[in-house]
DNA sequence: TAATACTGCGATCAGCGTTCGCACTATTAG
DNA sequence: CTAATAGTGCGAACGCTGATCGCAGTATTA
C-alpha cells in the first residue's frame, strides 16, 4: 500500500466531513512570518503563534503536523518574493546573477530564513519553480545534470553566506559578539597569527571607510564564469 | 572599567579559591563530543551530558555559561583533528584545498558540525590556527585582505555544502526525506518543471552506477582557480 | 435519522536551559 | 590559629517548549 500523503504539499489543507476550519494555513504562515520578522526564528513557538491568532496551539496541529513544517512553509512563503517573470537573456552567468541578488534580498529582508535548520530537500511550489528558473538560466552551459545542481547549490551557499555577512555588519553587535571580537584581537595581538592580525586590521580599515561596499556581485560572476566555461 | 573577559576562551578555567573541581571543560565537552557522534547534536542536552558525567545539570554551569559556550569548545575541539604541520607548497590553490579536503572529512566525522547554529566568528584557540594556516595558504595570492577572507568564507561553505551532501546521500533516509523525494518526483512528472524532472533524472541514474564520485576537489580547484589568479 | 469524519481546544506530559540558595571546602588576610 | 572570602557541587525549582489525548461540537454522507 502507497503510505498515506506525507508533505504539507500533499497532505490536503481541510477534509470533506465536518465544520469548516476557522483558520488556514496561509493565515497561520502570515502569523509565524510576522513573528519573525519583528522577533526572529526563536520568537515562532507553537505557543506565540496561537497567541497571535487567538487560538490554542494544539489548534495549530489541525493545520501542521509539526513545527518543522511551519518552517517548510513560511520558507516557501518569502520564496514567492523572487521574480521569474522577466525575460531571460540566455546568459547564464547574468541570469543566475539576477536570481542570485533577489534571493539574497529576500534574505535581508527575512533574516530568520538563516536560522532555519538545513533539511536536504526543504522546496514547496514556490522553491520548486525557483530551481526551474534556475536551471532554465543554467541551460545554455555545457554540464551536466549533476554539476547543474551542484552549480545552483554553490551559488545558494554564496547567498546565504553574503546575506549572513551583511546582516552582521549592519546589526549592532550582541553581547557575546562584542566578547568574541575583543578575544580574536587580543589573540591575534599575541604575535602567533600575525596574518590573522593583518587580515583584521585590513577588515576593520575597510570597515572605517563606512562603505559597507559588498562584494557580491563581481564575486559571484567570477565564480560562475568559471564554473559554466 | 574594562568588562569582565567574557569568552569562555579567556574566562580561567578555575578559581584560585575553594576545592579543585571535580570535572574539566575537556572532560565535558569530550562528554559532549561523544554524544553528539553517537546520537546527535539533539542529545546534547545540559541534562544528558550531566548523566554521562554523573552529576547534575546545575554543575555544568561552574564551566561554562550557558549551552553555547558547550558549542564553542565542541566546534573548537574537533577543530583540532585537521593537521597543520604538513610544509606548504607555495601554491594557494592546492594548499587550500589540502586544507578543505581535511575540513569536509571531520564534518563526516562529526555531522553534528553541521547543526551547530552558526554563530559570526565562533572561533577559538584551533579555529584561529586554521585560519592563519589558510591565510598563509593564500598569501601568495594578489588578493585585498577583505577578498582573502571571502575566500576562505567561501572554501568553508564549499566545505560544509558538500560534507551535507555526502552525508545526506550516505545515511538511509528519514521518513521526512522520503515523503520529500516522492512529492518531489510527483511535482516535477506534472509537467510544468520540466528541467527539474531532467535533472532529478539525471541524478538517480548517476546513483544508480552506485559511485558516489563527489565532484569536491575538481569543483574546489577550478573556483579556487578563478578566485585567486 | 444515524453514522461518520472532521474541527477546536483545555489539560497535560516530558523535556528543555537556566537560576537560586545552601552546605561544604580550600585559600588568603589578619 | 582564626576569620573572612571565594570557589565548588548540586537538589529544587521556574518558565518555557513541542506535542498528544480525549472530549464536545458540527457538517457531511448513508
Amino acid at each position: 500500500m502507497p503510505q498515506e500523503p506525507v508533505t504539507v504539499w500533499e497532505r490536503p489543507e481541510r477534509g470533506a466531513r465536518g465544520p469548516a476550519p476557522e483558520r488556514s494555513r496561509a493565515q497561520i504562515t502570515a502569523a509565524a512570518i510576522e513573528l519573525a520578522d519583528a522577533e526572529g526564528l526563536a520568537a515562532v513557538s507553537m505557543r506565540q503563534v496561537a497567541v497571535k491568532l487567538a487560538t490554542g496551539p494544539a489548534s495549530l496541529y489541525r493545520y501542521l503536523a509539526d513545527r518543522d513544517e511551519l518552517f517548510d512553509l513560511m520558507a516557501d512563503a518569502v520564496a514567492a518574493e523572487v521574480d521569474l517573470t522577466a525575460p531571460l537573456t540566455g546568459d547564464p552567468v547574468e541570469d543566475l546573477l539576477v536570481l542570485a541578488l533577489q534571493s539574497k534580498e529576500v534574505h535581508l529582508r527575512h533574516p530568520w530564513l538563516l536560522d532555519i535548520p538545513t533539511e536536504p530537500l526543504r522546496l514547496g511550489p514556490n522553491g520548486l519553480d525557483y530551481l526551474e528558473r534556475a536551471l532554465r538560466a543554467l541551460a545554455p552551459a555545457p554540464l551536466s545534470e549533476q554539476s547543474k545542481l551542484e552549480t545552483i547549490g554553490l551559488l545558494n551557499a554564496l547567498v546565504t553566506q553574503f546575506a549572513r555577512a551583511e546582516l552582521h555588519a549592519q546589526r549592532s553587535p550582541t553581547e557575546r559578539q562584542k566578547a568574541q571580537a575583543t578575544y580574536l584581537i587580543k589573540a591575534a595581538a599575541e604575535g602567533r597569527h600575525p596574518l590573522v592580525a593583518q587580515a583584521l586590521a585590513g577588515q576593520t580599515a575597510s570597515n572605517a571607510d563606512s562603505r559597507p561596499q559588498s562584494h557580491f556581485a563581481p564575486l559571484v560572476r567570477r565564480v560562475l564564469v568559471g564554473l559554466t566555461s
